[in-house]
DNA sequence: TCAGCTGACATACGGTTCGTATGTGGGTAT
DNA sequence: ATACCCACATACGAACCGTATGTCAGCTGA
């Protein structure tokens, strides 16, 4: 048997540590998120958590390396539903505005996330959002679609641009009147980077 | 006289808290720097911080404004060197970028100030590069340079994409050679706004 | 001129927080 | 069966923020 099995509950300690973080961590913010009540609220001590994360640091990376994941993957998903190429891509784009509306993903990703953190880019999770634009872009770049700009830097500004849309949409007073203005800049913006 | 005229060194007193404030907090980050080590620094002590500003943040947003205000007015100087009303659009956005990889404005303004302050778009600073992006856009909207888009929206993902390119070059290991690309791509998706 | 008051600033203290050092109980290998 | 290991609990120390209280200079009105 593997070593890791030693502990049986180690997995389900690190899970229920960071749903309770993610839970504090999108209510109150990090730095005003109290380990001790955090760890209460998971039916743990300290203990377990500086075992498990080293630091209030190494469980703020992991819980945002999950909430990364899961936009990935939603986003992901929304852009297998187009068959145009480029089509796929906007609406991968436009997905990634609108789940930055969760006030959940503002606050831990996009406001506390680059402050604890550092760099997005820099994050092991790389943004996972970034890593699929980038990959979408790269295609499209093959197939002609784009003009032969650097793929990174691309990535890049439409990732950027997309995230700040989504918080200035959510930070709106009516987030319903704001978003369709915000998707069309997002296209308009994107169209810019179409060939010819 | 004013009733402010009462205390003779009331402004230097915050001149002297803000420059040792944006020292501190630009080289440990907000949440490291001390305000004992901060206030002992500008020669006073926690009183006399917490008599001007009322409270951390409060020392956070006085910063933030006079660096923003600095940015704007640098950003707004290269701007007015270009006569052609495009090219002195892209001029300031590039000036932005450039501004940016300043490790000062991105501890500050980009990675400590959304999450201490909240988002950008809220600060009394209106995050003055916004502000002058937003003015700059109407005019050129209004000449039927830009498409007749919501010009907030406009103003908003160039911003935004500017700050994340800057972000992305400075975090980069050879910023002389990633400069050049995300000056490129901003080039290319600011055009995405131009008309026909 | 002078008593009184106002406001700027210093200082001491309390409450809370994070990270570590030490203790413990159950499972494991031999 | 014995010694060991590891996940986790608990107790402790250092540091920090914000406030409550004290002090002194300068204006005000008579």
């Amino acid at each position: 048997m593997a070593t890791a099995s030693r502990a049986k509950g180690m997995e389900e300690t690190r899970a229920k540590l960071i749903a309770a973080a993610r839970r504090a961590f999108a209510a109150e913010g990090y730095a005003a998120a109290s380990m001790d009540a955090l760890t209460a609220a998971a039916g743990v001590t300290r203990g377990a958590l500086y075992h498990n994360f080293g630091d209030k640091k190494g469980l703020m990376a992991a819980v945002v390396a999950q909430v990364d994941g899961e936009m990935a993957m939603k986003a992901q998903q929304v852009g297998a539903t187009v068959d145009d190429p480029w089509g796929s891509f906007l609406a991968e784009g436009l997905a990634y505005i609108e789940l930055a509306l969760d006030p959940e993903i503002q606050r831990i990703v996009l406001l506390d996330g680059p402050a604890v953190l550092g760099d997005p880019s820099q994050w092991p999770s790389q943004s996972a959002c970034l890593e699929e634009t980038r990959r979408v872009v790269s295609d499209l770049m093959e197939t002609g679609v784009l003009k032969p700009i650097d793929v990174e830097a691309t990535a890049r500004l439409l990732s950027g641009a997309a995230l700040n849309a989504a918080l200035w949409v959510a930070a709106s007073e009516e987030p319903e009147e704001t978003l369709p203005k915000a998707v069309e800049a997002f296209t308009s913006l994107a169209s810019g980077f179409l060939k010819t």
